[in-house]
DNA sequence: CCGACTGTCACGCAGCGTGAATGTAG
DNA sequence: TCTACATTCACGCTGCGTGACAGTCG
């Protein structure tokens, strides 16, 4: 199962919580490749690729596009030119704090009205 | 503009914060439909209406189908029969709350990742 | 009659779900 | 060899964004 510390794609479902179909997509848009394939083809994941497929997962709810994630990530694992990184970093953190924001506010109203719904059921 | 009580597209946009796009949208899946027309075609809406749209909008963070909000905007409205009225609220009302928890998790979990994001941002 | 607002198509796009038919690992 | 897991198409779906072009309101 583990040649030599690598994962297969089932195996890293399991540990992110994420669809097969989902795993194979962003090998598709270019987000998260697999670092390595068996001589059958079998996708191999290395444990930083599980590492920046949380990263993907845990930005998710902030909405923001799989090429934004591609960038961010990039810069979170230093890939890239050095000066790129930060004005990146800098841009989307910005941008993430403000998501963060919002989706609580949200949050906020979405379990206001579900409080209200259930007096309506419990009625 | 306030031909009787009732609002145009545009200024239910301006107090739902929602895309003149979505409103419409939401009118060609009948979800919230507008209750009447000028004689030239221009979309008027009642208070209800807006009430039924900021029921939609505060729902939206939960990402239940626009058919689902559908269904339980309808039982908010205590349109229906009245025995599938309960079932329905019963049902969304524990997934509703699921959903919220589920939420707040990602929540956390997407504002630790931001908070690493800053570190690695700030040093 | 002008400008701001609104109308209806209709195509485009993201992010996967969902088979179907086939091959690989052990 | 058997079977659990994996592979590649490729079409389908939701929820709008985004013009283009035309009509309405005051």
């Amino acid at each position: 199962m583990a040649t030599d510390g690598m994962h297969q794609i089932g195996e890293v479902a399991d540990l992110t919580g994420l669809s097969l179909r989902t795993i194979r997509h962003y090998e598709e848009v270019d987000l998260v490749p697999p670092s390595g394939r068996t001589a059958g083809g079998f996708r191999l994941y290395t444990d930083a690729d599980v590492d920046r497929l949380q990263v993907v997962k845990h930005l998710k709810p902030l909405r923001f596009t799989l090429d934004e994630m591609r960038t961010i990530a990039d810069a979170l694992e230093g890939r890239g030119d050095a000066e790129d990184r930060r004005t990146h970093l800098a841009t989307y953190v910005d941008e993430a704090e403000g998501r963060c924001g919002r989706l609580r506010e949200q949050l906020a109203a979405a379990e206001a009205l579900v409080a209200t719904m259930r007096r309506a059921a419990d009625r």
